[in-house]
DNA sequence: AAGACGAAAGTGGTTGA
DNA sequence: TCAACAACTTTCGTCTT
């Protein structure tokens, strides 16, 4: 895969960036800007899932491509040209009855992606998502649309569940505030399509880890490199002590943030971390609580506060 | 006046009988 | 299937800067 190097921060022209490989991210370490998020495809096809149905969806060959409607390959039985190409009368009818019976079973299907994958694309763009989790997000919503998953169901909040689900699978996790805010779709709605989905699809997702979301964090909020990283430390020390298991993960991420934020002087409000996290305040109050008091970090920010 | 703090009641999801 | 339960939110009053 071709990848493009960027050697200085188009923010502020530092030279000194780091790399998350696994993510794809490139942060500057002077103003924290998130430089580049060009993601490494690392994806694997997971699609031979257990006998159902009887009808194997299974193939071999080159990956296709999912985010084209019709996985660019083409889906025409055959051609009237091939027609003269048959041979006996028993050839010709068979020929006919393939194409009508492939047409019809398609079609359905091929609208409804068509329609579907343009708005994940739509979704997508809008939220900056790496090209790999388009295509990860594409090939779960066509294997959902496979097994009848959208019956029911809007189209638009599949599609939402399925950026979603991508999303956590490639450790780039958008909060559902976010997926709501670009699909139109009430995060309650998405929340429970995505869990409908990935539990028939038997798509198993880590649950997603705290740190993923501070660069975002930190760069919506203006704060430095050294805040950055010192609260991806904290939140290793957090989950060390177990404090991290069963909270939800952005709570943790934004009292992390907000904590560091103290003890390098460049306070922000929790009612400003909250808004970027999409917890309130309430919320950072309590792990921040938990997380001075466990970690003893007490003392630091009080030196830092005088400032 | 704004921000931080904490109590109390409500919501939606998970779990275990 | 239902009730208990934990995490989180909303709301509101009080204290601090």
């Amino acid at each position: 895969m071709r990848r493009t190097t960027i050697s200085e921060c188009p923010d502020c022209g530092s030279k000194d960036l780091r790399k998350d490989r696994e993510k794809g991210e490139v942060i500057c370490k002077e103003c924290g800007l998130v430089v580049e998020e060009k993601m490494v495809d690392f994806s694997q096809e997971w699609r031979d899932f257990s006998d159902d149905g009887g009808e194997s969806k299974r193939r071999t060959g080159a990956p296709s491509t999912y985010t084209q409607f019709d996985q660019g390959l083409g889906t025409e039985v055959g051609t009237t040209s091939d027609f003269y190409k048959l041979g006996s009368e028993g050839a010709k009818d068979k020929f006919f009855r393939l194409r009508k019976w492939q047409y019809r079973i398609s079609t359905a299907i091929e609208r409804n992606l068509k329609v579907a994958l343009a708005e994940l694309k739509r979704v997508s763009s809008f939220l900056k998502l790496p090209k790999s989790v388009e295509e990860e997000s594409a090939r779960i919503y066509t294997m959902a649309v496979q097994k009848g998953l959208v019956r029911g169901r809007s189209m638009e909040s599949v599609v939402a569940g399925a950026l979603y689900a991508a999303c956590r699978r490639h450790e780039v996790p958008r909060t559902l505030d976010e997926m709501g805010e670009a699909s139109g779709i009430e995060k309650k709605e998405i929340g429970r399509t995505y869990r409908f989905v990935t539990r028939e699809l038997g798509i198993n997702i880590l649950p997603s880890n705290p740190a993923d979301y501070i660069p975002r964090f930190a760069s919506a909020l203006n704060l430095s490199a050294e805040t950055q990283s010192r609260s991806v430390e904290i939140l290793e020390q957090a989950r060390d002590i177990e404090l991290t298991s069963g909270r939800g993960p952005t709570g943790i991420a934004a009292a992390a943030l907000y904590v560091s934020s103290l003890i390098h002087g460049e306070k922000r409000t929790q009612r400003e971390v909250a808004d970027v996290a999409g917890v309130t305040e309430v919320t950072i109050r309590n792990r921040y609580k938990e997380l001075i008091k466990k970690l003893k970090l007490t003392k630091e920010v009080e030196k830092n506060k005088k400032k």
